[in-house]
RNA sequence: GCGCUCGUAGCUCAACGGAUAGAGCAUCUGACUACGGAUCAGAAGGUUGCAGGUUCGAAUCCUGCCGAGCGCACCA
């Protein structure tokens, strides 16, 4: 692969520019108006800056269209641009201009595709589970969501920094660590416990059983609080407990995350106990500045901005009554170590809807205390909740947590099912391999491909479909057109420009001209759905195109510029899916 | 009580304030000795929850209702 790389500015964002001059010449001071180009389905493109300027100016939208057309310059892409309807102006772009932005993409190695989040150092706080503790349903939308959207701004340059945010601090674990000390015997290490259990499995079972003997035996519970004083004053021989606990969570979340073909690795792990140490600074800070005062013996952080019952402000617990620090302390401290110390530029954290109001406190608190300020942005990436099929959050039949790795076996076992009933030729290693990729491959992409706020439905035989807007059959579609060209030989395409274009191979090349745009709206508005959008609309272009313009048994050099054509809609397609963490086989 | 989010075809979901609201699934009617049929063409399916407002133009923005989900200090 060519590492070289040279940014190709798009047919549309071309077309604005030469609207927004125009638009300058016609009326000085229009200049720098939005031009409103936009795809359309009556031209290539079209320009509706007539229609929303036309007030402005007091000029009839159509005059004004006809207008911004005289003082359209020479040259550039525009094959012609007509006024339409109200105002509207449909504009044409010459085929040679499509074959040059094709041939442009696919010297490229980054596919024209420019870096629009250069140099912004981006914190995605995302996953977070919990030591000790099995991951759950609970955690694969963040895992998921938060990975894409990791990728997608690294890949437009962001300096991105993955916080795994572990739950790896509390009262819990001297209760643990206590058991564990008086039951030497109980098999908890990965390496004693083989494959079919997980050391976060044995764990929470553990804890289960601490917890009971905490409830029952008033003796071991006094042991147990012995322990967490212990934990926390650091204690040599609880510490290393401790994060030998950590260590093999660690190990269980690792088998989730390569399963999942997620980044985050141990490096990005920075736990609420990090935090510990920085809550007493961030607290006194948090005082000298006068934003919290004393409430029943805690300290508290009133809202200006939001009130909750009975008129009072909604509040964030800055220090329990007990001297003690919950998780508002810990988000308190993490926003600021992350401004300060990992001088962010933009933060982004991808939890369930229900944390809003608590993010939103966050934030405010950060802006008044004077650490988000400027030019520094914090966002909340909220989605909703998964659904089991009675319409009610996704639960086992007995009512319990459904664990992450179930799930995922689950839908492995469909996609197994499908991909073995419509190729009973696979050797059962084959096999084994496809259905592994296409059930993952399912589960994140029906988690990415609908609007992220809404709850949805995990529906496994739907996701799992080899038809209609699924992960497979984008994974099948790429595959396709990676076997179209083996078959010809993965031959070093050129393209011919004076080819004359066939509608579907016109519909096809503005579709794969619009990539870099639909990776920056997702930059932008944090929503994975519109490139998993996207693609799909790719993947139909490539279709129709395919339908209809025969590629293998076309002569040359119809042939070659089509082949042109497969070879940038596979990679735009492969490349698309790695950012929505999927992987793209060769073959299926 | 206050607040946040959502309401679009039978179902699952799209749609930067732009022309006739689009896909898939399911349903119905057709096509082919197949460059991978895991296909394609066509039909049918809608008062975008309701009512106002802003705008040349509203599913989209504003207001008020209706309905659903969620949240509102010492758990995370």
């Amino acid at each position: 692969m060519s590492v070289h790389h040279q940014e190709v500015p798009s047919l549309l964002g071309r077309i604005a520019a030469a609207m927004s001059e125009a638009i300058g010449r016609v009326r000085e001071d229009l200049s720098g108006a939005d031009p409103v180009v936009r795809r359309s389905e009556h031209a290539d493109f079209q320009c509706n800056a007539a229609l929303s300027l036309a007030k402005r100016t007091g000029v009839k939208p159509r005059d004004l269209a006809a207008d911004i057309v005289a003082a359209l310059g020479a040259g550039g892409p525009i094959a012609s641009a007509v006024p339409s309807g109200p105002g509207f102006l449909n504009v044409t772009v010459a085929d040679d201009a499509i074959w040059e932005q094709v041939a442009a993409r696919l010297a490229d190695s980054r596919l024209g595709v420019g870096v629009p989040e250069h140099g912004r150092r981006t914190v995605v706080d995302y996953s977070a589970p919990n030591i000790a503790k099995e991951m759950h349903v609970g955690h694969l939308r963040t895992t998921i969501i938060g990975d894409s959207l990791a990728r997608v701004v690294g890949f437009l340059g962001a300096e991105v920094v993955r916080q795994n945010h572990l739950g790896d601090f509390g009262t819990q674990f001297g209760m643990l660590i206590q058991y564990l000390d008086e039951h030497p015997d109980a098999a908890w290490h990965q390496d004693e416990l083989g494959d079919e259990v997980s050391a976060v499995s044995a764990l929470d079972t553990l804890y289960r059983s601490a917890r009971a003997e905490f409830d029952a035996d008033p003796e071991f519970a006094d042991r147990a609080r012995a322990r967490v004083v212990a934990l926390q004053s650091g204690d040599p021989a609880t510490v290393a407990v401790w994060q030998d606990i950590v260590a093999e969570s660690e190990r269980s979340f690792r088998a989730i995350y390569d399963r999942l073909n997620v980044l985050l690795t141990p490096e990005d792990s920075v736990g609420e106990s990090f935090y510990n140490p920085l809550l007493g600074d961030t607290v006194d800070e948090l005082v000298d500045a006068g934003l919290v005062v004393e409430s029943d013996g805690a300290l508290v952080f009133y809202s200006d901005e939001v009130s909750g019952p009975e008129g009072k402000p909604v509040t964030l617990m800055v220090r329990k009554r007990d001297g003690g620090y919950g998780y508002d302390t810990t988000d308190l401290a993490t926003i600021r170590y992350r401004i300060r110390d990992l001088a962010a530029d933009r933060l982004v954290y991808v939890t369930d809807s229900r944390q809003a109001l608590h993010f939103q406190l966050v934030f405010e608190a950060a802006r008044r205390a004077g650490w988000l300020t400027g030019g520094i942005t914090a966002e909340h990436v909220a989605y909703g909740t998964i659904l089991g099929p009675d319409g009610r959050p996704f639960k086992t039949r007995a009512g319990g947590t459904v664990r992450l790795m179930d799930l995922l076996d689950a839908a492995v076992s469909r996609a197994r099912a499908v991909v073995e009933e419509k190729n009973p030729e696979l050797d059962a290693a084959e096999l084994d391999r496809i259905a592994e990729l296409a059930g993952i491959a399912a589960v994140k992409y029906a988690d990415l491909s609908t609007s992220r706020v809404k709850d949805y439905s995990f529906d496994v035989d739907r996701m799992v479909s080899l038809t209609g807007n699924t992960g497979v059959y984008l994974q099948y579609a790429h595959a396709r057109i990676r076997s179209i060209l083996r078959k010809a030989g993965d031959p070093d395409t050129s393209v011919d420009r004076t080819v004359p274009l066939q509608p579907a191979e016109r519909a096809l090349g503005l579709e794969l001209d619009a990539y870099g745009a639909v990776l920056g709206e997702v930059a932008t508005t944090l929503e994975p759905h519109r490139l998993c959008g996207y693609l799909y609309d790719l993947a139909r272009a490539f279709t129709t195109f395919y339908e209809n313009c025969p590629v293998i048994k076309a002569d040359e050099p119809v042939r070659g510029n089509r082949l042109a054509l497969c070879r940038l809609t596979a990679r735009t397609l492969g490349h698309g899916l790695d950012l929505l963490g999927i992987v793209a086989p060769e073959r299926m």
